[in-house]
DNA sequence: TTTGATTTGTCAATTTATGACAAAATTAAT
DNA sequence: ATTAATTTTGTCATAAATTGACAAATCAAA
């Protein structure tokens, strides 16, 4: 998953732990564990934590572990991306970025 | 919501009223009431119930469905847009087809 | 104004998610 | 190879969110 992915090659690339990772999120090692394999979702006050803790955009990080959200409800579904165009198309009010042509 | 517009659409089309379409789906009429205005999501196996009882495409209203629920996860989000490209991408493995160029 | 339809408020019951602990498995170091 | 440390898995208790029911209010028509 994506969020889960970053948290774990943010955590590597600095060397730390996952119980250093853990502490930092006032939540034990296996619960961390789960988070970063994908197998259990982060909590939304997490986020800026970790942002800041790695020094990165939050509303990056936001924006991934969102994604985990959304995949989550669509995963399997065959007719996933006409699901993904429905809502896109609605939400195109504010910005037109993503039509590419 | 998506989901929910359809809900009354098809209902006032068909001349029913929503104590017969809560009857059809086993639940009170207020509970129908807030699912058709999008104030609670229908369960799952609603939505094959509602498909046969008004002839129409299983598979379509399900997408109506989802969308709500993805719509639910990204709603009020800046990065809205953002969020749907990232999963989109990654989905696109499969069928390419929305790459319309 | 009376009747029927829809909506709102509230709360109990169910379901789902979270967090903790023990213990197993994996990896690294000695 | 044995030990020590890290990570993962299993399980369960608790907490949070969702669902459904009931009563009552609002709305609409006759």
């Amino acid at each position: 998953m994506y969020f889960a992915q970053k948290l774990k090659s943010l955590r590597e690339e600095n060397h730390y732990l996952q119980r250093q990772i853990a502490a930092l999120l006032d939540i034990d090692t296996p619960m961390y564990s789960r988070i970063e394999r994908g197998e259990r979702f982060a909590k939304e006050e997490h986020i800026p934590i970790l942002a800041k803790y790695y020094n990165i955009d939050e509303s990056e990080l936001r924006q991934l572990w969102l994604a985990d959200k959304v995949y989550d409800v669509i995963a399997g579904e065959s007719s996933a991306n006409d699901v993904l165009s429905i809502v896109s198309e609605s939400i195109a009010e504010y910005g037109k970025e993503n039509k590419s042509c």
